[in-house]
DNA sequence: CAGCATCCATCTAGATACTG
DNA sequence: CAGTATCTAGATGGATGCTG
């Protein structure tokens, strides 16, 4: 990254010092705030790794989730394209859902955060007991 | 990742198909909310590029932020050691925050996304924009 | 300067009931 | 089965005023 007087407003940067488009900095603050929703995540490993899934199977699979939630959860996936669904015209209605080309390489972005924490966890473990523990005294 | 048949609670996998560690899951979790609360990663992108900053330096160059959420957003971070807090004891105070080597990694995991974002952009608007469209006839 | 305390508007998620 | 509609409790963030 490199060095920006810039006061307002902030321009970010690629490690390598390449400056970001706006376009692409207000697509990330999206992602992460989407796939920090809770339940995106959640949705996209199982679509990763099961390939295709019904409503209902997501439903019991994920445990804890509302029906509400499940369904704006999977709308806001298939709008950004990370997933695709497929609605059978039979009754019972019949919905499948499954994950994209694009939801796939989406997490796989998200790899290099879980392997930072892998790594990290005991450091940051120990960062916060002892900042809680200076407070208590 | 690999195919996961337990029904509950989820296990995730990283894409070589090691299963990870709950614990580590957790703080994927939190790591991605903390990230996504919209001011965290700005600050971590200041003291990235800038080294060390006043209170009131991040405090103007963020432009926006309230008082009361940078002071929440640099506890937060200093909890979990992305950054540091020096205090200076003389009047009136003067205190600098400066980036941790944790802090420095961490922004450099996030950079899968970045990278993803930028190289998706379009793909994502477009599949928007035909979602957009197709809901509204 | 660098906060903390308080109040308040808003946004969100979950529970619940209903439907093609 | 796969949703939609509605209501509400709780969390979140901003504005304001005060302080060592």
């Amino acid at each position: 990254m490199i060095k920006n007087k810039s006061i307002n407003p902030i321009t970010y940067h690629a490690p390598d010092g390449t400056p970001a488009d706006p376009e692409v900095q207000k697509l990330v603050e999206e992602l992460i705030g989407q796939v920090a929703d809770k339940w995106t995540m959640i949705v996209l490993e199982l679509l990763y790794e099961q390939g295709t899934l019904r409503f209902t199977e997501l439903f019991r699979q994920i445990g804890g989730i509302s029906q509400k939630m499940l369904t704006q959860t999977l709308r806001n996936m298939e709008r950004s394209g990370f997933i695709q669904r497929t609605v059978y015209p039979v009754v019972p209605p019949k919905v499948e859902y499954q994950i994209t080309e694009l939801g796939l390489t989406l997490g796989e972005a998200f790899c290099g955060v879980w392997m930072w924490a892998e790594k990290n966890l005991k450091h940051v473990h120990t960062a916060r007991k002892n900042y809680d523990e200076e407070r208590s005294n």
